[in-house]
RNA sequence: GCUCUUGUAGCUCAGGGGUAGAGCACUUCCUUGGUAAGGAAGAGGUCAUGGGUUCAAAUCCCAUCAAGAGCUCCA
């Protein structure tokens, strides 16, 4: 619903002052990367150059396309900058000095140009009337700049440009797209190539690459763009999960429903899906019988669309969210006090048209499986519930050992008119919050402005290998959806009253929490996920009979067993076992055979001795069932 | 959606206006083996799709589809 990014605020002196050595080593390097660019490209319009998480940008408006080849030539440039050792002169100038400067083309150049510095200029303009204005100077490279700054190019040593991709000017995409020329800076080279390293074994740990080597999903453009097609060992590993979580939905008093994955528009008008959040949604499904009375009227492709945006339509839509299906079920008997809370619980597909230049692997996709549940409840219920929810994605979180996350409260801002419900319930609703975050023993976050216009939530945010965040679990509090579907119960004084609603997913979806697994494991899954828990690798085919005993022996006690039987090495059924990241290996030859045994070899721990079939297999079965990692 | 890059065998990739290449995987044969690749033979591709230029297009051009990076977006 509608959640309005906040507006970035301009950094004031002060915090910019708070820059850190490396930011501002970064920083640094914009500038020589600058120089270098415009030595090479006099012509470059720059815009913002500022230092980032992995290193800074350089946005810049010129015919040239840059690629990356030409970064050796912007790379030696660059280095001819840092050998010069040039100061960074600070200048601070007059509004008018620096208008007048800018005109002239003299702003992020090398000397005076034919053209104005155009997006200086704007920048410029920008500046609040009391702030300061500076210019900083290196060599003739005179920059609009607030700084600050290293004190000589020569610091700026360990470099390197690492991409080129376009952005929009400020963030708007109505404003023209630059180029943004990328680079990384660090103390010395020893760091900067720690850092190389470290991106080099982030890509192996791509859930992309990983899900293609250990087949575990596959995309495939004849079945559509997003949509995931899980193959048997990415299904094992769902599968697993949603075994783990279901038992301790029993655990905690859900019920599980299923529901289809259409429903009537009118279902949407209600919950306020339809016709407004279309943009995001896969196109209605509209009904035989009207869409043939339209074409009977004559109707075009404008009258429908036109239909489409007044929401004057009869048919189905795929559904966006699960919500209103469970609301039904909740609505469909009625219900005391007494039954409350009620907590419905379905791994729920849903359908979002998500614009196609955000979509990638399995953590960006157009359907995808909620691990949903909502529950309704009383308004003195709603902290206790709020705790168990969060007892979920502790036990959750912490079964798979990810610590690596951190937690948003998204609270309203007090300063707007948007959010429904009553104040005094808002405030009960993110206390209960905040009091049930306490209780997870990790640091969160509160940000006002960050609720949903229906209710406060909590998020569970991690990282990929990227770098980049991903929301996966979330319990959120919802006062609007009971509203638009009139939802009662019977309190103890024979009054219908309202129930809240709350929803959560532990997980957030199969899809991507699956995504950030593979790389969180780096497709080393502990055993009781793996896809395939042993392998059986005899010797030569004189003891395939053996390993066949084996092999039953373990899939009897319900373990995911294969037996190679390929005409192979040892050494090479291992390798094969080891790529395919297999947990426990056993060699069988004529030693086991005789004494009745199997030699264990674990993917990590290596060579682990020998032991009889059953001690091994008890071994294993304990290891699953207390899904250790 | 926008900008740039990319699309050749199941996978990883080379090549490139004139009969389609390698390694791995696959099939068969030899070998029967002790902890990360034994040997040989064979099979496998309208070079993403559709147009155009050309005597000739997998190669050049355009469009479409898809992937990647980034930006915008994400109820």
């Amino acid at each position: 619903m509608p959640e309005e990014a906040p507006a970035k605020e301009r950094k004031s002196l002060d915090e910019r002052n708070q820059m850190s050595d490396l930011e501002r080593l970064r920083h640094s390097t914009a500038h020589v990367l600058a120089t270098a660019i415009a030595k090479l490209w006099p012509d470059a319009q720059f815009a913002y150059g500022p230092p980032t998480e992995q290193g800074f940008y350089y946005d810049v408006d010129l015919e040239h396309r840059i690629s990356p080849e030409d970064f050796p030539a912007i790379e030696a440039e660059m280095k001819k900058v840092v050998k010069e050792n040039q100061t960074f002169e600070k200048m601070t100038v007059s509004r008018h000095e620096a208008l007048e400067l800018a005109k002239s083309g003299r702003l992020a150049a090398l000397g005076d140009r034919e053209v104005e510095s155009t997006f200086k200029i704007d920048l410029l303009n920008e500046i609040p009337e009391d702030e300061e204005i500076s210019i900083y100077k290196n060599g003739d490279f005179w920059d609009l700049c607030a700084g600050p700054h290293v004190p000589r190019t020569g610091n700026c040593k360990a470099f390197k440009v690492m991409s080129v991709a376009s952005a929009f000017y400020k963030g708007d995409a109505n404003n023209p797209q630059l180029q943004r020329v990328y680079g990384t800076a660090f103390k010395n080279k020893t760091m900067l190539n720690e850092h190389l390293e470290r991106l080099e074994e982030a890509k192996e740990r791509d859930h992309r690459k990983l899900g293609k080597e250990l087949d575990l999903f596959h995309i495939d453009e004849a079945v559509g763009q997003g949509l995931i097609l899980w193959k048997p060992n990415g299904s094992v590993v769902r599968q697993e999960l949603q075994n783990f979580i279901s038992e301790h939905l029993v655990r905690q008093g859900y019920s599980q429903v299923f529901t289809p994955h259409i429903g009537k528009l009118d279902l949407y008008r209600t919950s306020g899906h339809f016709p407004y959040y279309q943009d995001s949604q896969f196109p209605p499904v509209i009904e035989r019988d009207h869409l043939k009375s339209l074409a009977d009227e004559g109707c075009t492709c404008g009258q429908l669309m036109n239909q489409m945006n007044d929401g004057d339509l009869e048919g189905f839509m795929l559904k966006p969210m699960n919500c209103p299906h469970h609301i039904k079920i909740y609505a469909s008997e009625h219900h005391s006090y007494r039954d409350l809370p009620i907590r419905l619980a379905e791994f729920g597909t849903v359908y979002r048209w998500e614009q196609s230049g955000e979509l990638g692997g399995m953590t960006r996709v157009r359907g995808f499986t909620q691990d949903d549940a909502h529950l309704f409840c009383t308004e003195d219920q709603v902290k206790d519930e709020i705790l168990g929810c969060l007892e979920l994605v502790k036990i959750v979180l912490g079964t798979l050992g990810m610590e690596d996350y951190r937690v948003r409260i998204g609270l309203r801002d007090p300063d707007d008119s948007k959010y429904v419900g009553k104040p005094e319930n808002w405030d009960r609703a993110e206390e209960a919050l905040r009091e049930a975050a306490q209780t997870l023993g990790t640091e969160f976050a509160q940000e006002p402005g960050e609720a949903a216009f229906y209710g406060p939530k909590i998020d569970f945010v991690v990282k990929d290998v990227i770098g980049r965040e991903w929301q996966l679990g979330t319990v959120q509090v919802d006062y609007n959806l009971p509203e638009r579907f009139e939802l009662e119960y019977i309190g103890a004084d024979n009054k219908p009253h309202r129930p809240v609603m709350i929803h959560r997913a532990p997980f957030g979806s199969m899809e991507r929490f699956v995504g950030v697994l593979i790389e969180h494991f780096a497709g080393k899954f502990p055993t009781w996920l793996a896809p395939e828990q042993v392998r059986v690798i005899p010797v030569s085919e004189k003891f395939i009979d053996y390993a066949e005993e084996i092999e039953s022996a373990l899939k009897e006690a319900g373990l995911r067993v294969a037996l190679d039987r390929a005409n192979e090495k040892v050494g090479a059924k291992i390798r094969l076992a080891q790529l395919d990241k297999v947990p426990y290996m056993l060699v069988i030859g004529e030693r086991e055979k005789d004494q009745n045994q199997v030699t264990i070899r674990h993917r990590d721990r290596g060579d682990e001795g020998s032991v009889s079939i059953a001690e091994f297999r008890d071994r294993v079965v304990e290891e699953v069932q207390s899904r250790s990692l």
